[in-house]
DNA sequence: CTAAAGCTTCCAGTTGCGGGAAGCTCAAGA
DNA sequence: TCTTGAGCTTCCCGCAACTGGAAGCTTTAG
């Protein structure tokens, strides 16, 4: 299969999937023409892909769990432990962007936002708070 | 002064205040010796990219900032405008990353994180949800 | 006088792709 | 059959916002 159907049924830009080769998230096979030739494997791997990358891991966190899914030794607490610290990451980032929103909000509130030069949020910035 | 009081005294590192004037946000002048001659008011525009930096703005609103502020016929307006929509990126963020985490913490407790091989994370990141 | 610290510029790398150029292949219509 | 256009290929640049490191000059402390 060409790399156009392949990036419908996976659901992936054509970039996106050979950047994935590129750095070795899957291996393709090549047809005579020099066309990549993707099994049904690889459609596999790279729907996984996305929907890992739509919870937010990493790439080289995908290859972990890609690794991990193709190896029939693996044991739960290696996935389960990238898993928590992916969601001990994101609560970070969400506790940082919430305090952000925070301050922001009341700067936002503060300032009367008409014709006038004064401004809370300027003060606040230029003076630290 | 040189870089490495006004890093101290700005709390951003010497890379940063380098890139900041490579990009046109600083402009300090130059000594014989060709060092960096940073003025008090360099300083106060430093430290208020930090700030503005720290509210998570991007280095383009930054520098619409920081016209606005150094504008003295500004009006509060366009500044309240500019921090809305940076207020409505971080809700969007924030939705986005909860959203991960709900899907994400789900999984992560179903996940027995033993020896064994099967994992419902596996599993889900194979089969989509 | 020397060594270390501090400054300079420049270049590469980071993350995860997207855009676009130059060029080859393939499928369909006149 | 020829041609056109779509689809494929590789390659390289660019994004955001820096950070790290190399090579080399200046200043400072002992």
């Amino acid at each position: 299969m060409n790399i156009g159907e392949v990036s419908e049924r996976a659901g992936l830009p054509p970039k996106t999937i050979r950047y994935y080769e590129d750095i070795g998230l899957v291996r393709p096979l090549r047809s005579d023409n020099g066309y990549r030739a993707f099994r049904e494997s690889d459609i596999h791997k790279l729907a996984f892909l996305g929907r890992a990358r739509t919870l937010g891991f990493s790439i080289e966190d995908c290859r972990t769990l890609l690794g991990l899914y193709e190896d029939e030794t693996r044991e739960s607490a290696q996935v389960k432990s990238v898993a928590k610290e992916h969601l001990t990451a994101i609560d970070s980032k969400i506790a940082q962007l919430k305090s952000m929103r925070k301050t922001l909000s009341h700067l936002v509130e503060a300032c009367q936002g008409d014709h006038r030069p004064d401004c809370p949020i300027l003060e606040d910035l230029a003076k630290g708070s």
